[in-house]
DNA sequence: TCTGGGGTCCTAGGACCC
DNA sequence: TCTGGGGTCCTAGGACCC
């Protein structure tokens, strides 16, 4: 276990509601709520009123009459975090993206150069300012998960440090809540038994946390609570699944406008799995209903795929095996995820070249289209003996 | 009273193989 | 004729996070 507080948790303040502030001087210093039928997002002036993230427009509204309510620009939050994002990226090497608006950084061993971790965050809450325009909270621990609770202690616009000798006093007095992974179910379950705050969870042992709560969990918050979190910064974690939904509303629906959803959505997802030069092996079939009760149904491919018309074949025979639930129950919400994500891949196919051999070619070219569903394919020309040339054979 | 859209990870049972 | 134990993969559901 290292002993400094090196690792930062850089976190935006309402990230969505920020950027419109700062794109509209009409809306700096009001509540101010972006997306009508949900709140996605509310400034810090809208959550003084109670509002929060993912409560209706309604409820909303009654708690805050003047809140200003605007669209959702997601391509402005989108350029806003890749600008932040750089500069994270220049602070330190070590950058690990948690979402849209967050990120951990580990600025161990840049003291020398850039001085000590505080100094490192203050400078990065002025520069995420001064060429962002956005306020953005960072907490400093020695774990993850400090760093996380520290920053959210200090938000907004704020900065955190958590020194090594301050880790218990800090930890135990906080509510089981701000534990990662006790959502309102564990949380539940740990009241009932009179445990209420993290200190209380360090006194219990860990068998009867992973009796009462399953193994993973248990074994999790054991750790957590003890002040155990040894999980580095890690760079380049990659995407494993990637998803589109849409809400139907809770009308009657006209045949067919399910199916015609799931048309649109499957286009959109297989959009995103060919820009992002994945292929995927399992096809989900997403389904919620009128009473919030939710279906799966998901079939898994002999061979990874990137193709609509396969993808959209298999959601299609989804959609039919669902059709007795879909049939009792009203449907209000259809979604498609892709799952078991591989790299696209390279293959190389060696035939000696010959005027003779090209319908081989053609043959093999076909082999892999088929196998691989790629949307694009490349053949490499040898040229003599290590030359070679790459020519484009079919457009995306 | 009502609940959007994007994700991650875990569990449990059954099929199948050795 | 009876039949252990372990591993992996697939499917469905559920909790949780932002």
């Amino acid at each position: 276990m290292t002993g400094k507080a090196t690792i930062l948790h850089a976190d935006l303040d309402s990230f969505y509601a920020s950027v419109e502030q700062r794109d509209d001087p009409r809306l700096r210093g009001k509540p101010v709520l972006v997306g009508g039928g949900v709140v996605l997002a509310a400034s810090y002036e809208a959550k003084a009123f109670g509002v929060k993230t993912a409560m209706t427009g309604r409820q909303a509204r009654e708690l805050c009459p003047d809140a200003i309510t605007v669209p959702c620009r997601f391509d402005a939050y989108s350029k806003a975090s890749d600008e932040v994002f750089e500069i994270f990226r220049n602070t330190t090497p070590l950058v690990e993206g948690l979402s849209i608006d967050e990120a951990f950084l580990d600025v161990g061993g840049l003291w020398r150069i850039a001085g000590s971790p505080r100094e490192i965050a203050a400078k990065l809450r002025r520069d995420v300012f001064a060429e962002v325009g956005l306020p953005i909270t960072v907490g400093v621990a020695r774990t993850k998960f400090l760093a996380k609770v520290a920053s959210g202690v200090a938000k907004p616009d704020g900065l955190l440090v958590v020194e090594p000798e301050e880790e218990l006093a800090f930890l135990h007095p906080l509510p089981v809540q701000k534990l990662w992974g006790v959502g309102a179910v564990t949380a539940e379950k740990l009241y009932q038994r009179g445990i209420v705050t993290v200190g209380d969870v360090a006194l219990l042992a860990e068998r009867g946390l992973t009796s009462m709560l399953g193994k993973a969990v248990g074994h999790h918050l054991f750790a957590l609570a003890n002040n155990r979190d040894p999980r580095p910064v890690t760079v380049g974690v990659r995407r494993r699944s990637i998803g589109a939904q849409r809400a139907l509303g809770t009308r009657r629906k006209p045949p067919g406008a399910v199916e015609a959803a799931l048309v649109g959505l499957v286009d959109r997802v297989t959009r995103r799995l060919r820009k992002a030069s994945r292929l995927c092996r399992t096809i989900t079939l997403r389904l919620r209903f009128d009473d919030f009760s939710r279906a799966t149904r998901s079939h898994t491919l002999s061979r990874p795929t990137q193709q609509t018309e396969k993808i959209l074949h298999t959601a299609r025979g989804l959609l039919e095996l669902a059709m007795p639930i879909i049939e009792r129950q009203g449907i209000t919400l259809v979604g498609v995820a892709l799952q078991n994500l591989d790299d696209d891949a390279t293959v190389q196919l060696e035939l000696p070249f010959d005027h003779a051999n090209l319908s081989a070619l053609d043959v093999a070219i076909d082999d892999v289209h088929e196998k691989y569903g790629t949307s694009a394919l490349t053949r490499a020309v040898h040229l003599g003996h290590d030359q070679h040339q790459t020519v484009p054979l079919l457009p995306d």
